[in-house]
DNA sequence: TATGAATGAGTATTCATTCAT
DNA sequence: GATGAATGAATACTCATTCAT
């Protein structure tokens, strides 16, 4: 991966993080990133190709976001570090959360498994911790951090602040 | 408004919906709508004035799904309306959600107060059942409610059945 | 058809007869009919659109160059028809006919059953004749008359005058 | 000639051969001939440059194949050499023989001067077997088999087999 | 000798939009 | 109200070619 390899895709993941994908023009990326718009299809052959560049990344920073929660053996602990998941996101790497985000309407890229590994860990808490239906719990749980994380990508962290220390409060943390 | 006006729309509604408004051509909408391309531009002035048009619609069907909710006066009756509701959504108004909900992710049309009216009704109904935070509860819920539309949108309305009862028990309605 | 559809196939035909399919660049050729590029597309389609416009535009010349040979009764006359009707091409027409035998290479295009009906005339003539192998004597015929079309595509009318009084009194006619 | 500028010449002919000078792409000849596409430029200057290194080449093979009719001294087996000439290319030489017959068509190339060798042997047999137009003949039969080439290389040395007996019974060989 | 990164001009094609009818 | 011809700017992508290593 040379220099400018990465500054394509760099270029690339703020624009369609912020723009979307057709909305961005192979063109505004070239010029973002300082080179001729001929590289980009030299090495990603296509506007596509870059997005799933893009993809690979955004998929292994998510995995990486898992290994904490996956390897906590202490329940109250899993149901924490998730909740302050969001919150914890570096400001640098919101335009990779906001195009996965975004990607979740293009159907091409739409993946609902995705979050399985956190699901199970997070039921598998909520069964230790004796919640009446615990697959339930964690599938709800999943569901109110995504909502969380999209209005922090949207409106900033501190308009969320509140939720976290009332989430916690709710399940006893 | 004429019929062709009237095609139009209906056109251009389902392709913005499932295509996304940058992915989809005027000359698909007059393909689609069997009209000329011309007309389109006569009738709504540009490609954005086609939107604008969908976009009041939208805030119409929007505004009529919460008078139910708004003038219901049992803080019990008042969540199980909103938990139900987007259980209710008949599957012809799909496109007219999937497009609010797409329109959230281009800036142009994002509008987070729009919601306002059903949190404060929410928050009320909290209150009246001696909720600590209602304000908050009724924030989450909104967003919970959200999240099950977006997921009914991509998966269908039998996928997210088991959270209808599963929210039903746990708000003790 | 319209005025600026038809300038479009005229420059596409003497672009593509002189400097091939692949050497002309849409862009030139909407320069020399005064048009704009996309209108090209909203007429033909493709570029191989205009090619395929074209190609029936040749099948017809060519079917109506065979009329006055195929209905004709007497075999002398046949045979002498045929053999001075490269002569009498006009010269508007060598664009034409330059695009006819460069498509003989492009394999999409490529028919040798084209000319079946003109060999089977002439087989007919030969037949009348008593030449011993008329079909054979056919083909040989077409074939010279081809050669000698591509030489006066090439070379001009006068190059080849020499051969038209040659394969006359080689017929005996 | 080391090994991969000949894996380049060789390359190139088949491409340019098949598909045409101006539809092959350096990139296409490169990744066909397992080299880098910069290599391609360190050895034949430009794309022309290649097209010219085969031109040589094919010149060569043009060449060769006269040698034995211009020094062959009976009459009869001039002519019959030549008719028999198209029917005795060894089929690894198609593609040769094939780009010399597309370059006709390329303006840059044609040289209609370079046969004239052949013509010549040819006009001398006509006239040693005291025919009344020797010169005339001879171009004639020329065109002929090139004529008869040109359908070899399209459909085949099988589809014009019967030719070659015509022909020969034709001049009594 | 050979590579592969890099370029800038060019390619076919699409786009939203205008306008005469 | 409605069409369809026409446009010019933009689009994704390709091309032959250069150059540092």
């Amino acid at each position: 991966m040379t220099e400018k390899q990465d500054k394509i895709l760099s270029s690339a993941l703020e624009l369609f993080a912020n723009e979307g994908f057709n909305a961005t023009s192979t063109n505004q990326i070239a010029k973002k990133a300082g080179v001729s718009e001929g590289l980009i299809f030299k090495h990603f052959k296509n506007k596509k190709g870059l997005l799933d560049a893009l993809y690979v990344q955004v998929e292994g920073k998510l995995g990486a976001g898992f290994t904490q929660i996956i390897f906590e053996t202490d329940p109250k602990k899993v149901l924490k570090i998730t909740i302050e998941s969001p919150f914890m996101i570096p400001h640098e790497d919101y335009d990779f959360w906001r195009l996965q985000f975004k990607l979740k309407w293009e159907s091409d890229y739409y993946n609902p498994e995705k979050m399985q590994p956190l699901i199970d860990k997070l039921a598998w808490a909520f069964e230790e911790l004796n919640y009446e239906t615990p697959e339930m719990e964690a599938k709800l749980l999943e569901q109110m951090i995504e909502t969380i994380m999209v209005a922090i990508l949207r409106q900033g962290k501190e308009s969320q602040l509140a939720y976290k220390d009332f989430l916690l409060k709710k399940y006893e943390l």
